[in-house]
DNA sequence: CTGAAAGCGCTTACAG
DNA sequence: CTGAAAGCGCTTACAG
């Protein structure tokens, strides 16, 4: 292994001065610096990153705390992973993925034992039990998803309600008055999935000023259960002209089940989602969606991150991104019946 | 920051001492052991990573090479991300997931800075270009997919020669005869993936010997091109009985073409594929498929890969995982025509 | 059974 | 413009 000292005696320097030739932080000769880079270039030297991290008490690596649960759509995580590690990437900071079943302690652990230089929390809840470690560490964070209380944390996430809003009025401009939503399944709500009732709320919220009626569901996230569910709530609704989906799992479902009844969208049944481009890539969805802006988000976390961690900026800022409706036509006037 | 130093204060003993209750490499008296372990936990002392792998050379971090390229299927990549973090975490090791642009660039810079014990590259193909630094760099590396010269290196794959010959054994006991085969995209062979080749190898030899026609095609990888090319390939081939899928997007897809065309499996057409039973759960797909054994080649590819770095076992081992056939009862006899 | 000391490979004030 | 030296926080032979 070519060290340090290894390049300082090659290119007859001392290894304080290889070292500031490396970083720039001082002004060296040019002939002293040419032989410290061909020696550096002849030896392939790489310094060592926990010396470095010991010495200058940074890592230039970032914590992603993902969670897997089995009832949310994994497909749709992995956006946002490599929405974080790219972006990292370009900063100039490597990831750590870390994914304990007990998320607490291993935030707890990576952050003592200073492997990182600040944190991303993935799917932040409303009642996140890794929420209360953040304040004993001394790194800062930044986290992906609303908590119930953001303040004195840098949060991103999309303006669910909004989203709810500006789909209704969507609905609305077309002329439906009695439309489906589709929401994730309790578990997620219950677990402090606060988007999912944000977005709830920014629908009812607009559905009641338009004397709407919104007809409030939840739906399993995995196959094939939220195929009959939706079987079911078209029953059970036979009126409804609209379906808004606010759950990865039902939105790829639909598509089989429209055909499964003989409809089509929109000559039969308007609908409109919540995903992000890529998932609609991924799933040859044609339904018009509010972009769940995976990168957008994790793109402006990990700057935000990085800033707090390089420049000091206070670890303090909510950020909720308006949402923005990719028309897809799949929402038209409703036959007359 | 608490140190070493501060818990060897606490507990008015040497840091030498604190370090061996620690690590129990040495016998510490009851009396001396307790009162460093309350020290510890009154302090919340957690040992400096960087310092510590500074000292012993040793991380406790590997690296996941992973790459996410457009024309194949992400989400069966988060599979195999999951498995190899997971499988790591319980050896003891946290992973840095590295997926830059320039992935042999990235391999090279891991390994010389020293951040991580071992490697794990995921999505290995025929000719991979991170496979020659791995000659060049001190630590040992597992790979998950065959390359051209496996010999010298870790490497864990599918068997997918007998993956092609089981499925097609398995069509020819229902006496079907002719039979559609749907690979990954023409770019993924091109760019090394041998086991699409692999299996359609194992399919074209066993079709052979029991006299049956196959029609080996490539289907993109994304929607809806998939979806279209599906419905050419049974166009083109009125008389097979069965499709078989070694392609994710197909797979997926495939129930929403069969529905266009008011086709039914098993009924009308027999279908059998290749890909994991998380995805099946996932998109509801209810055809007898090989699994594609994510979890478990991850599993064995970081046992190994550790057993190489911690007991310094030879860094040369080939397995193929024996291929395991999941019966949806997608697979009938043909209507007699 | 325990401690003093060297060393891991860097960076960065302090001197000149 | 450059170097000698201290220090980052650990571990582990070496002594006793």
């Amino acid at each position: 292994m070519v060290t340090i000292t290894d390049v300082a005696r090659e290119a007859g320097v001392s290894r304080a001065t290889v070292s500031y030739v490396l970083s720039g932080k001082r002004m060296i000769s040019e002939p002293v610096s040419r032989r410290v880079r061909e020696a550096v270039t002849s030896l392939g030297y790489t310094p060592n990153a926990g010396a470095r991290a010991l010495a200058t008490s940074q890592t230039k690596v970032l914590a992603l705390m993902a969670r897997f649960l089995s009832d949310e759509f994994a497909p749709a995580m992995l956006e946002f992973i490599r929405a974080v590690t790219d972006a990292a990437r370009e900063l100039g900071y490597d990831t750590l993925l870390v994914s304990d079943e007990n998320a607490a302690e291993a935030l707890r652990r990576v952050a003592a034992s200073r492997m990182v230089d600040g944190i991303v929390l993935l799917n932040v809840g409303e009642t996140d039990d890794r929420l209360p470690i953040l304040g004993r560490i001394d790194q800062p964070s930044a986290l992906i998803g609303l908590p119930a209380n953001p303040e004195g944390s840098i949060v991103f996430d999309l303006d669910f309600r909004s989203a709810g809003r500006l789909m209704v009025n969507h609905l609305r401009a077309y002329d439906h008055r009695e439309v489906i939503l589709v929401s994730q399944p309790r578990d997620v709500v219950d677990r402090g999935g606060a988007y999912v009732w944000r977005l709830a709320a920014g629908a009812e919220e607009t559905a009641d000023q338009l004397d709407m009626i919104l007809h409030h569901h939840h739906a399993a996230a995995s196959q094939p259960d939220v195929g009959r569910r939706l079987h079911e709530l078209l029953d059970q609704h036979p009126d409804a002209t609209a379906i808004l989906l606010n759950n990865e799992a039902a939105a790829a479902a639909l598509p089989f089940v429209l055909r499964e009844r003989g409809l089509r969208a929109p000559d039969d049944v308007s609908v409109i989602g919540r995903y992000s481009d890529d998932f609609a890539r991924a799933f040859s969805l044609p339904y018009t969606a509010v972009d769940s802006a995976a990168a957008e988000l994790g793109r402006r976390a990990v700057a935000r991150l990085i800033a707090a961690i390089e420049d000091g900026l206070p670890g303090d800022a909510l950020q909720l991104l308006p949402p923005v409706l990719t028309d897809r036509g799949s929402v038209a006037r409703p036959a007359s019946r």
